[in-house]
DNA sequence: TACACACATGATAACGATTCCTAATCCGGC
DNA sequence: GCCGGATTAGGAATCGTTATCATGTGTGTA
């Protein structure tokens, strides 16, 4: 079996030649329950194998989520994060710090039935973050008043 | 009164003097329920004022946003899009090409509730989206070679 | 009407995240 | 051990966006 990854490449299904590199760059993701960016991980994989490149990062954070090891969280804001855990499951993100979490609730599947009938467009799916201030940025008070204003407009990248 | 935009600067929530450029960007972003890029938006916007710069383009749509004007779509994916209606609503975008469109849903306020007592978050709001294909890209073989790819793999960028 | 001054603009440089390129290296199968 | 395809490190290139800055424009006041 095979699967196309972004730009209809073929990529193989078979579990990928596990390098050193890929191998770190899995464990180090699936170390803890955060949702690092490219970067972030970059400087963990570091740490073990020095010499690694960022490119290298990239490549198998794009191949590990086209075989489905893996999630590439697209979350609205700049930097993509990436998520060890590869069931569907929705997050929340601090807007304040960007840090994200999983959040702990069932997919909710029966969502795009409200469209039926409604749109021209066929449905496959959607996507679903929720949004708020984490514990730390709770207590910081420029944090709070940014929170409050991002509420009443709410129409803003956040 | 005043509001913060995105780096905290105070933004007069009185009315932007209205400007030539700035007319026009706004009659250009609600003239059809499109949601254009930045880009997409300087072509249009172009073809009127053939002096105006992207930058003036990127400032005005900042600053509209920060009064409540417009939305700044930040969808996943990597450019923005501009929704001249500020009024909140959800969008449908399409995965092949791009294209998005109203969600005719109305915003369904009592999603965070099913996180309350369960998250450590201050939970603010949520961000939703549907994916599928747009009726063009339905006829096109290629595209719903790639939709139902998606299916099976959901959890890569899209 | 003239002036002052804050604001807006166009042009372009800078920026950050990501992707692309290339030559060198690795690894599995023969 | 040798070959060939996959993988890598390193760096250049790209893309969307933001910042900078000199110049231009409009508005309130006299």
């Amino acid at each position: 079996m095979h699967c196309l990854d972004k730009k209809n490449h073929l990529v193989s299904n078979d579990k990928l030649r596990m390098t050193q590199q890929r191998r770190v760059i899995l464990e180090e993701l699936r170390k803890e329950n955060t949702h690092p960016t490219a970067d972030q991980l970059y400087e963990m994989v570091r740490k073990r194998l020095p010499h690694v490149s960022l490119g290298t990062i990239y490549r198998n954070l794009e191949l590990l989520t086209a075989i489905g090891e893996i999630q590439t969280l697209e979350i609205a804001g700049s930097q993509k994060r990436y998520d060890g855990v590869a069931q569907q499951h929705y997050h929340v993100r601090c807007v304040y710090c960007g840090r994200i979490d999983d959040a702990p609730i069932a997919p909710l599947n029966r969502l795009e039935d409200k469209l039926y009938g409604t749109t021209v467009y066929t449905i496959m799916g959607h996507r679903l973050e929720f949004l708020g201030l984490c514990p730390e940025c709770s207590q910081n008070e420029e944090a709070v008043r940014f929170a409050e204003h991002l509420l009443t407009h709410p129409n803003g990248p956040n």
